[in-house]
DNA sequence: GTCTATCGATAAGT
DNA sequence: ACTTATCGATAGAC
């Protein structure tokens, strides 16, 4: 088996030597994958990748119709996010689904040879919580399984993070408006 | 201003016709960013995509050493992910981010000219909530600043969400450099 | 899954 | 930031 490409590291390709329209010389390098060491070269990178990696995702969601979400922190604790049909949503389900792994330790349902549905229709009902009311005014049956809901939240991040430690909160959030 | 490679979408360019050494005429083609309708094609388009899609995500961290979570969620449902240092540390930190930026409307410290730190230092000590006792234990003070906890966290999955979940299309604000 | 031509992403250079 | 050669990802066919 011979790929005309080489896959990951290697190279040895020379540019055609001789006659080339367009001698100028400069083009793609192949580079190792490992941590940046230059600060600037790591930056460039970092916003270029960024860049593609973004726009790569989009399109497969959009290709696809899968629900997706992209966060990312920068060394200097920017942060860039991307979602479909929205970051949160993504986490939402994201929790939720850990937290339904915990609290059923086995699966209650079969998985069968299932069709998916055509369209997920976010935009549908999904009222799920009652987000826009106060707690004040929900009756103690509302509010202990708003309680329930809040909890299972917290386990969500809690019961893998354990050791993980809450990290201090820190020291570089404020540094999101600029600065880059 | 001419790039040698057209841009998203349009083509025009054919196999230089005649003298090829492999006229297997099989090649990649250029397609639509639009939904794919054909089930199957949907299918391993996603499988080729994600795979894709997570090699890249992988590189990137380890060029730029960003920290980076992705969750996909596909049309039946099965959760992909992957995460540096974890996905729950970064969905972690990005809600502890909502969380922050609500709390405090305003930026109390100053953006000094600050150096990166090299290593961000993940492990250390921070007892934070008391995640292992049980509420019942929990005086009301603790309760109901507990309960303000919880508030917090649930906060940073709906405020945002409301009026998002409506929207379908998901435009690209993050071409100019500012995710979500 | 494998293969190949081609498209899309990007390292260097400017 | 813009350009260009090249590398890396992948559509279509097996």
């Amino acid at each position: 088996m011979q790929t005309p490409c080489n896959k990951e590291e290697g190279s040895g390709m020379q540019p055609s030597s001789s006659s080339s329209r367009r001698p100028k010389g400069t083009g793609r390098k192949k580079i190792e994958i490992k941590k940046i060491e230059n600060k600037f070269s790591r930056k460039v990178t970092f916003t270029k990748r960024r860049k593609g990696l973004f726009k790569k995702t989009e399109k497969f969601c959009q290709l696809t119709d899968a629900e997706i979400a992209i966060i990312v922190f920068s060394n200097k604790g920017r942060l860039f996010s991307y979602g479909y049909p929205s970051v949160e949503h993504v986490v939402n389900r994201f929790l939720d689904e850990q937290c339904d792994d915990q609290s059923d330790p086995f699966s209650p349902e079969e998985v069968l040879e299932e069709e998916e549905e055509e369209e997920p229709l976010v935009g549908g009902g999904e009222e799920g919580y009652w987000f826009e009311e106060s707690i004040d005014d929900l009756d103690s049956d509302q509010f202990e399984e708003y309680l329930c809901y809040l909890e299972c939240l917290r386990k969500n991040l809690v019961l893998r993070v354990g050791e993980l430690i809450m990290r201090r909160t820190s020291e570089i959030d404020f540094l999101k408006g600029f600065g880059n």
